[in-house]
DNA sequence: ATAAGATTCAAACAATCGTTTGAGAGGTGA
DNA sequence: TCACCTCTCAAACGATTGTTTGAATCTTAT
């Protein structure tokens, strides 16, 4: 049996080298992990040559790393956006920052141009607690977290920020969680979108409490 | 550097080579994966002979298997022990259903001897799902997710059993995540049992509520 | 004490891993 | 046409993987 069984060999020619080794790379580590995904399968995943990767990549950490970038760097600009707008309502509170948070994430997961398999290998990375990984999200992602907190604090001024940057994680990885789950989850007598609607009321509303508890 | 950096080395005359192989295994697994982890970097942490693991379990894959069976056998038995306590109150709801459930996984993850390593394994696994490890579990285990099952259709009995069971499996996972970062949080003010009290309150109400929406 | 069985050990197995190499194909501008 | 640069390719690199082997050692029962 080929080792790229189930997974959509991305060959068109309307797709470059490095896009289709980011396609092939997000859907394997996906289904098989980091470590448990080889180079081998994903340049045959994509159709092309195994020093490919090393080519444009260098490496696969740093293919990795690409892999986060791509997604990443989309989703956090519109985060940042979302979150402009909840705080130029006069009124906002908890759960418009939230939503502002968790919303864009769930337009992601529910895009079918691989934003599903992303999501899942965003939770390998939760659960890996990969340390390098991390850091590079911090370099890279580090201020979007920190305008969220600042949002954050200021609606919860007596909560103590070392304090509110754990609750933040734990929020992150629960949300990243339930959002990974997305892709087989049919619930009957609605659509995808209000699913992920009622999903994201419920994840709000959990994670509004759990900020404000004392 | 040596591959064990930081993994206690389990070479006590207290316990047997199985024993030590599945701890250091378990700790191994929490911190690199099932596929990261080497049996080279498991039996060295464990002070053993690196053939020890296929004599005493025949292949990585079913020492894999081990680990899972060994703290699963007694989680899902005392979620047994505990369900059966609550159907036994004449008046129970869905919360004392949730309790029994969450409540041995709790004590589980609060354990210093290995459980707080394992339900980082957990969170692993569910990440991945790993469809070899789902048989696993629902060969092993599939009584206790029937027995829970049935008791939460007796209370919802509008639910279908097919719908039942996709979200008790969204709330397995979100659980198991949720528990797997308990090692690291610190709440000032409150003892780590109140902690988890705390997270097992809202984590209960939160599945409550997803079991109850239309 | 002695035979039988259980366990441990160093060593090696084939397979696969990420990475590197050097030759050559393809396109572009002078 | 020529030189130049980008990219692709098959092949090989050393390292590491899970697994197997057969002899050595320890345990146990007769």
């Amino acid at each position: 049996m080929g080792v790229t069984k189930g997974v959509e060999i991305l060959n068109s020619e309307l797709f470059s080298t490095k896009q289709r080794i980011l396609g092939a790379a997000e859907a394997l580590f996906a289904r098989h992990g980091f470590a448990g995904a080889s180079l081998r399968q994903v340049t045959s995943a994509a159709n092309v040559n195994l020093a490919a990767v090393n080519y444009h990549f260098g490496s696969k950490e740093n293919l990795i790393n690409e892999v986060f970038r791509r997604r990443l760097d989309e989703l956090n600009s519109q985060r940042l956006l979302a979150l402009r707008g909840a705080l130029g309502q006069a009124d906002h509170g908890l759960e418009d920052v939230l939503d502002a948070f968790v919303r864009p994430a769930l337009t992601l997961s529910g895009d079918a141009h691989g934003g599903s398999a992303f999501v899942r290998v965003l939770a390998r990375a939760y659960a890996e607690h990969n340390e390098q990984l991390r850091k590079f999200m911090h370099d890279h992602y580090g201020h979007v977290l920190r305008d969220f907190a600042q949002a954050f604090s200021n609606l919860l001024p007596h909560l103590d920020k070392q304090e509110l940057y754990w609750r933040l994680d734990i929020i992150s990885g629960a949300l990243t969680y339930a959002m990974a789950d997305f892709g087989v989850i049919k619930r009957r007598g609605a659509t995808p979108e209000q699913h992920r609607d009622l999903t994201a009321t419920h994840l709000i509303k959990f994670a509004a409490a759990g900020l404000r508890s004392t």
